[in-house]
RNA sequence: GCGGGCGUGAUGGAAUGGUAGACAUAUCAGACUUAAAAUCUGAAGGGGAUGUCCCCGUGUGGGUUCGAGUCCCACCGCCCGCACCA
């Protein structure tokens, strides 16, 4: 047997094998990440200098809801069958019980009933993921099981195994409400059951057909015969009114629930550290000694056959009982590898000690003052390491300080390029790197055989899809300078970008140009005083000022923007050799981070003391960075028209005066009065007529 | 399907609710040159008028506002995640 990934199942097949695929329970390991669900929803509040939708998505991942836990009961006298609503408020609007495959009563059914066998059968087919469960077509089948509504003994309802429930969430058993859930009401309409409304529209009060009626919570609406009297209320207050009415009569109860789930740690691979663990004849389940820790993965091991070769290791299993000393056999499931990356950073400040962690050392250094990673780790890394370093303080592993261990994310975009495939014997993929493709008027082929190549649009870079370009080209002929400029000038980090390597050699040319300007800096009198000296240093404290700015806010290519006007405007200056010197070791300080070895020798050339690198970063005098006179966009009925230039301090009344007076201004209101100016000082002028 | 984003010239992109297209790439024109390359200068969202003016324009359709690329609603397209890719 051999255990597949969500991601090798195609069409409930083997992606590689074709071998169809079916679903197993397997006793497997977990981290209880979700005892912590409140901890890691409340502590998100602190995450200030994380971005709001990071935020948003752990939220609504760990999915805090509060709802109606309750029993039907069924008339065979079998064990009643628990439901959790976040919408008990619609209980008028039952039409059906709904469980999952999974869910004890299907078990139990299934042992007897070939019928409920081979339905389940068919939803265990094809991958586990909640994409794949939720998109498939909605599959039921009713169990002749029939339980009583629980504000009417004689209302009977039926129960219905159905695909889309998932057994992992509430209590794997629903009460459908087709009226108000669009799923619902596919699936009744599908089976032929009832529709039955319970609120209204206010304006609009039309039962419901093909659509269901899913009002925000927070509007009114019109309520039908319900049970605890309301008549027009929202939602929410149905809702509120619903569970104090269960708990006042005994039928049911309030509860809170979370979406997130454990954390599945076991793989029945090779590659991930050995979960420590001794299966004992006598004992049970043990933990091993932490002298023995880490357990050590065997080197010799083969892959030549599936499934897991720690499973058929001749040896690695056998082990002493840490308990009892009997023979006993090792775990072989390995970890998760998400479990090496939730505290890998943690390990980093002390990775050399024989403990996982130093106390002091971690307490030194930790936290991570600035994390970057892609979006895509928003909600299973970030939050596992979230979970990770609780508990790791818990254990004593760290300080209290590092519960949360990445002050500031920031996350970058992902790196695009086209994938090149051909087919094998057996038509499957063959991925080649974009160094091997040529570009033929037939379109793209293998550079070392000609073979037509199909190209497959551009997605985020992986190993697996060979779609990824080593800079090494860029950095072989143009250098490294011109590597990270070319980079980071493009596009802002946050954002995916498409890879092209055109543009490499204009950055190059750019940089010579530096160069250039830099020699010819050189050449001129180091004391002369010029035309334009106070306008030039002007113009230095605003680059300095810009450049910084756009480095501390992430936008790398802005700051590049701005390099390029000031090395356009210092090209230009005629200033002295002074105030160009200066401007130009200005220029270098503020390229630094780009280009480091370019910016060392132009400071080197024009008597910088000591290193760039060394130096301290240049700081912009506020005062030197506001002109004092403002030009104006002048708007009329918020169409630009025209513009005027002001002193910078000049009161509101006064550029109003000023305003009207300008001949375009005049034009337009042709001796009508305005019927409102508004100055909006140092930014612009609307008048409104 | 659910959750989160994104959409601006030929291209990458800029723009605390305040002059849309900064800066750059590619392109075109000019200078230099016997010529080309390199370099330098300039043009350039679309359309009309052709020297200072007008109309249109930030995926589509509505809305809020004196003013919307930016805020709100609906839709379209693309991207990320959906717990065993990590």
């Amino acid at each position: 047997m051999t255990v597949l990934a969500n991601e090798q199942v195609e069409q409930g097949r083997g992606w590689r094998s074709g071998a169809l695929v079916e679903r197993r329970e397997l006793t497997q390991w977990f981290f209880r990440i979700s005892s912590m669900s409140e901890e890691l929803l409340a502590a998100l509040d602190g995450l200030e200098n994380w971005p709001a939708k990071v935020r948003l998505m752990q939220e609504n991942w760990i999915g805090k809801s509060r709802g109606l836990q309750f029993s039907f009961e069924r008339t065979d006298g079998g064990d009643p069958i628990s439901v959790y609503t976040t919408r008990p408020d619609t209980l008028m609007g039952a039409s059906f019980i709904g469980i999952s495959p999974d869910h004890p009563v299907a078990k139990a059914l299934e042992a007897e009933n070939a019928q409920v066998a081979a339905f389940v059968a068919e939803c265990r087919k094809g991958a586990t993921t909640e994409e794949a469960i939720e998109t498939a077509p909605k599959l039921g089948l009713d169990t002749g099981i029939r339980v009583r509504h629980p504000l009417d003994p004689e209302w009977e309802l039926p129960v219905w195994i159905a695909n889309f429930i998932l057994m992992d969430y509430g209590t794997g058993a629903i009460f459908g409400c087709p009226a108000h859930d669009q799923r619902d009401l596919d699936f009744c309409r599908k089976y032929d059951l009832p529709v039955i409304d319970t609120f209204l529209a206010l304006d609009n009060p039309r039962p419901v057909a093909t659509e269901a009626f899913v009002p925000p919570k927070t509007e009114p609406v019109r309520w039908l015969d319900h049970f605890a009297g309301l008549n027009v209320a929202t939602g929410q207050e149905a809702i509120d009114a619903t569970i104090d009415y269960a708990e006042a009569h005994g039928w049911g109860e309030g509860v809170t629930k979370y979406r997130l789930r454990d954390w599945g740690l076991s793989r029945q691979r090779y590659w991930g550290c050995p979960i420590p663990v001794v299966h004992c004849d006598a004992c049970g389940v043990v933990p091993e000694r932490k002298e023995n820790l880490p357990i050590r993965l065997p080197d010799d091991v083969s892959f030549d056959k599936p499934g897991n070769p720690l499973d058929r290791h001749p040896t690695w299993r056998d082990c002493a009982c840490p308990k009892c000393g009997a023979p006993a056999r090792r775990e072989t499931d390995t970890m998760d590898t998400f479990v090496d990356s939730s505290w890998y950073f943690a390990r980093f400040t002390a990775p050399r000690a024989q403990t996982p962690t130093v106390m002091e050392e971690a307490g030194y250094w930790m936290n991570v003052d600035q994390y970057i990673g892609g979006i895509e780790h928003a909600i299973l890394h970030l939050l596992y390491s979230r979970f990770f370093a609780r508990a790791m303080h818990a254990t004593g592993h760290l300080p209290e300080k590092c519960k949360e261990p990445f002050d500031a994310l920031f996350t970058q975009g992902m790196v695009t390029h086209e994938i090149y495939v051909t087919r094998d014997e057996r038509d499957r993929p063959v991925y080649h790197l974009p160094e091997h493709v040529e570009w033929h008027e037939s379109g793209a082929r293998l550079g070392a055989t000609g073979e037509s190549v199909e190209v497959i649009p551009s997605a985020k870079m992986s190993k697996s899809k060979k779609n990824v370009v080593d800079p090494v080209n860029i950095i072989s002929a143009y250098g490294a300078d011109t590597a990270r400029w070319f980079v980071l000038s493009d596009s802002p980090p946050e954002r995916d970008v498409e890879w092209t390597a055109a543009g490499a050699e204009a950055t190059h040319k750019h940089l010579a140009r530096v160069w250039s300007l830099c020699e010819r800096i050189a050449g001129m009198d180091a004391n002369a005083a010029g035309e334009g000296d106070d306008e030039l240093l002007r113009e230095t404290h605003k680059a300095v000022h810009e450049v910084t700015m756009g480095i501390e806010s992430f936008g790398f290519n802005v700051a590049i923007a701005k390099l390029y006007a000031f090395t356009n405007t210092l090209a230009r200056s005629k200033a002295g050799g002074a105030a160009q010197g200066q401007a130009m070791r200005t220029l270098a300080q503020l390229m630094s981070p780009m280009t480091p070895h370019l910016a060392e020798d132009i400071w080197h050339r024009l008597g910088g003391e000591g290193l760039v690198a060394t130096a301290p970063w240049p700081v912009a005098d506020e005062t030197m960075l506001t002109d004092d006179t403002v030009t104006l966009p002048i708007q009329i009925n918020g169409k630009r028209r025209a513009e005027i230039s002001v002193p910078r301090d000049m009161g509101k009344a006064e550029v109003e005066k000023s305003v009207l007076a300008v001949d375009a201004v005049q034009r337009a209101l042709n001796g009508a009065a305005p019927r409102k100016v508004i100055v909006v000082p140092g930014r612009i002028v609307n008048v409104v007529m």
